[in-house]
RNA sequence: GCGAGAGUGGUGAAAUUGGUAGACGCACUGGACUUAGGAUCCAGCAGGCCUAGCCUAUGGGGGUUCGAGUCCCCCCUCUCGCACCA
């Protein structure tokens, strides 16, 4: 295979591919005792064809999972498929065939495609969760929580996406439209399944402290998401009724200075208030108009504040006053309580509409140093200060108030202190037929009976036969038709099915033994290879699947499957790639094929690049020509190798003392250059300076050595060995390759990853920069063990340094070792 | 509006604790070898000027410091997330 100037890579990439196949390289199992790294990219949506995402996400995980091999690990790395979802079933009504043949399909073609790129899995774990052999599981673990009481159905408000037919989890809402589609959702009313995701808030909220290893951005967009807010929960008694409203507030310092009540429109007590009011038409009027106008809410704007008169009045416990009751279009029915007390003078959500409506604002809160008058504002005073015309309370600062009016309440019966999340219940029903059977069955006589574990798997009708009918279960009545399990009378079978979040929330615990078949979780393998070490993909990701994710951990762990906390150590998010300042998508026409590349430069070039061209985290721009610079690297390294063949023949270890300078030159830059490569990968994995780094090292290498005499075998030796190895991992059948024709006979596949000796790193001449008041003025070549007395009087003596110096003296000299002297005059 | 992050050459990007700004690539320019070059090799490449040198440059403006891309304050722009959350 040995070629003039350019490396076949056509050949050495299917010979090392089928090499690793056929020896199952990559297999792991678990070693107790030895130290396991779980490395893990978020498994691809079988859609077709792979694109440059895929790439980079996968180059990055297969270069993390080598190097640690490389170190020691006992390194997990599977590969599967997200098989379950609407583009499927979309693509098959398109096509005329069932959405399980379209993604088999997709599956083999795509798996062909990451095999080509020589990515290390072990390809034995591979899973695709459409498979019963994965559903079943799902569906055993679904009735394990619906007896747990995890699982509850309701009828309610639900995002309805028209185009997709289907409802939609609230994280599956992204500024008021589809997450797959970007159409928009609307509210609608329906019964659906939710996971009660909620009774794990304060855990998914304390442990984001524990997740050291993620990004910032992303624990900060779940502890907002999660939203916790505590504060007082209070009762107003309705006037002349034996009704009261429950307020939620976080201010209960400003209690004093509530002037009017606000309810959502959809809030039980409305109809109530207003019945047989004067008002009770305009009152209606103003709810229907308001639902209408939600309908069709403008995402843009916040639509002005209204509102409209109950006729009744509720009692402030604390003053004992009339408050008049509103219904208001800015109350949310799905937060708190959906009532607020009102407090203009303090909240300028409440000030806007006090200001609409004439209603009374009164200051109960003077912050520092001002002195608020209501008529003079012009906005709400949200800052904490302290508190006035609050009767026992008055002259405390609000922070002692909030406390001493919370336990006041609780003294009196009245309120008691409460939570809040923002985070919902995650709704898991899908109208849809790609997608696991929800295993339960309606009894007419017994209600939601759950299906039998001995009975499982229900079966997605059609799919093993890869034909026949996919329309939505909903309208497929063989499907629906059964017995109950407890009376044995006729009953039908539930028809959503599982949302497919629910997939990808526990993928990564069946992997550490896919092919168990008498659980969805084999504990012991669990036990082994959890958490994932380090999880690499999207940011897209960073609520979604992140927050299912470790809910079900927890979950899981709760009943005993799992004794991890949390499914990932470390997270990492790649940047998108972007061609002419935007995401590659097929609406933009801006995609750049893989297989194209692959086909014209080699996988080993296409994965270089995309490991080359930006550090991991930051969006990667598309730049054809930076892919030739990659090809061409690659050529270099390997007309050098075939060129130094020699060396290889001598196996002497090096001697530093007998080395004349170019020679101990290189051998010291070689071992610069494992320390710098080792420590951007341990650090952040920066693999673009990693990757700069071993090019210097070639550069240097390929000067130095066309100077055959001087050049020293065995350093040239060690360095072009050092070379492949740290390049392996990112380059691996081209590294091997140059391995095998250099005449080594293990595999580099088995080498150790290198170590750097300080000694040999070390410089023995180093640069000083001298400055004159800050501003370089010369540069010394000095040894590097100098001391700084001598240092200096070099420094000062320096012709270009003298001149500044004349007829003045130094005012201050400063030192910094193996860096500068800085002169200041 | 709130929260997070980012602004460095023509371009992708580098720069321990504050210590030579622009490593390594790409593009470009010149040269060599060539029938040829979109191969390869060599050299140059922030801008400016009064060019043995000097000055100005890391979004803008202040500040701290012997010294600031890096720390502090104010402002501008962009990206992402949340968005009437009581």
């Amino acid at each position: 295979m040995l070629t003039n100037d350019k490396y076949d890579f056509k050949a050495i990439e299917k010979k090392w591919q089928q090499c690793w196949e056929q020896e199952k390289t990559y297999r792991v199992t678990p070693q107790p005792g030895r130290p396991k790294y779980y490395v893990l990219e978020m498994f691809p949506y079988p859609s077709g064809r792979i694109h440059m995402g895929h790439v980079r996400n996968y180059s990055i995980g297969d270069v993390i999972a080598r190097y640690k091999r490389m170190q020691g690990f006992n390194v997990l790395h599977p590969m599967g498929w997200d098989a379950f979802g609407l583009p499927a079933e979309n693509a098959a009504m398109k096509r005329g065939i069932h959405p399980a043949a379209w993604t088999q399909e997709n599956i083999d073609y795509m798996r062909g495609q990451l095999k080509a790129m020589g990515l290390s899995y072990d390809w034995d774990r591979e899973l695709a969760t459409c498979r019963p052999d994965y559903y079943r599981w799902e569906q055993q673990l679904f009735l394990k929580m619906l007896e747990r009481d995890l699982i509850y159905r309701k009828e309610t408000t639900v995002n309805w996406c028209d185009d997709c037919q289907t409802v939609l989890a609230r994280e599956q809402v992204i500024d008021g439209t589809c997450w797959r589609c970007d159409q928009p959702v609307l509210p609608k009313i329906m019964y659906g399944w939710f996971f009660k995701i909620t009774d794990y808030a304060d855990e998914l909220l304390a442990d984001l402290g524990t997740l050291t290893g993620w990004p910032e951005k992303v624990v900060t967009m779940q502890r907002n998401w999660i939203g916790k807010s505590t504060g007082l929960a209070c009762d107003f008694r309705v006037e002349d009724s034996d009704q009261s409203i429950t307020i939620f507030t976080t201010r209960p310092d400003t209690i004093f200075g509530v002037t009017f009540m606000s309810l959502a429109v959809e809030h039980p007590l409305l109809k109530s208030l207003t019945a047989g009011k004067p008002q009770e038409q305009q009152v209606n009027d103003f709810i229907q108009q308001t639902l209408i106008d939600k309908q069709r809410a403008n995402l843009e704007l916040e639509p002005e504040k209204n509102g409209a008169f109950t006729g009744s009045y509720c009692i402030n416990p604390f003053t004992g006053e009339r408050v008049p009751i509103y219904a208001a279009n800015f109350v949310l029915m799905e937060y708190g309580t959906g009532a607020v007390m009102a407090v203009p003078a303090h909240d300028q959500r409440d000030f806007e509409f006090a200001r609409k409506y004439d209603l009374p604002v009164r200051v109960v809160v003077q912050p520092l140093g001002e002195l608020l008058d209501p008529s003079l504002m012009n906005e709400a005073s949200e800052a904490p200060g302290l508190l006035t015309a609050s009767g026992p309370f008055t002259g405390l600062d609000s922070i002692t108030a909030q406390q001493a009016i919370i336990d006041f309440a609780q003294n009196s019966g009245v309120g008691r202190p409460h939570v809040t999340y923002r985070l919902r219940d995650w709704g898991i029903s899908r109208q849809r037929y790609w997608g696991a059977p929800i295993p339960v069955i309606h009894c007419q006589t017994c209600g939601i009976v759950p299906v039998p574990e001995s009975e499982l798997p229900i079966l997605l009708p059609g799919a093993g036969e890869l034909k026949g009918n996919h329309s939505p279960l909903h309208q497929q009545d063989d499907f629906i038709a059964t017995t109950c399990p407890r009376c044995h009378k006729a009953a039908r079978r539930e028809t959503d099915t599982l949302d497919t979040f629910v997939e990808s929330s526990w993928y990564f615990a069946r992997y550490t033994n896919p092919g168990l078949t008498t659980g969805p979780i084999d504990q012991e393998a669990a036990a082994y290879w959890l958490p994932v070490d380090q999880y690499i993909g999207g940011v897209e990701h960073a609520i979604l699947h992140l927050l299912y994710a470790r809910f079900f951990t927890k979950m899981l762990r709760d009943l005993g499957y799992l004794t991890v906390d949390e499914p990932f150590t470390n997270l990492l998010t790649q940047g998108m790639v972007i061609k002419d300042g935007a995401k590659m998508s097929k609406s933009k026409g801006n995609v750049v094929d893989p297989n194209d590349l692959i086909e014209q430069y080699g996988a080993d070039t296409v994965r270089l690049f995309s490991l080359f061209a930006a550090p991991p985290e930051r969006d990667l721009e598309w730049n054809p020509q930076g892919v030739d610079g990659a090809s061409r690297f690659l050529n270099r390294v390997y007309r050098l190798v075939v060129q130094s063949l020699p060396c290889f023949q001598d196996t002497a270890a090096v001697d530093i003392a007998l080395l004349n300078e170019p020679s101990r030159q290189l051998y010291r830059k070689m071992h610069q250059t494992i320390r710098r490569v080792t420590e951007n990968i341990e650090t952040n994995f920066h693999f673009n300076t990693a990757i700069s780094g071993v090019m210097e090292l070639v550069n240097l290498a390929a000067t130095v050595s066309g100077d055959k005499e001087v050049m020293d075998a065995a350093v040239q030796r060690e360095t072009l060995e050092t070379i492949l190895t740290l390049l392996f991992p990112m380059v691996p059948h081209f590294c091997e390759e140059l391995w095998q024709i250099s005449g080594h006979g293990q595999p580099l596949n088995n080498a150790v990853w290198p170590e750097y000796n300080v000694e040999a790193a070390k410089e023995e001449e180093i640069t000083i920069v001298i400055q004159v008041n800050g501003k370089v003025r010369a540069k010394l070549q000095v040894p590097a063990d100098i001391d700084d007395q001598t240092l200096q009087q070099m420094a000062i003596t320096e012709e270009k340094v003298a001149r500044f110096l004349e007829n003045k003296d130094p005012r201050k000299i400063i030192v910094v070792q193996k860096k500068l002297v800085n002169i200041v005059l």
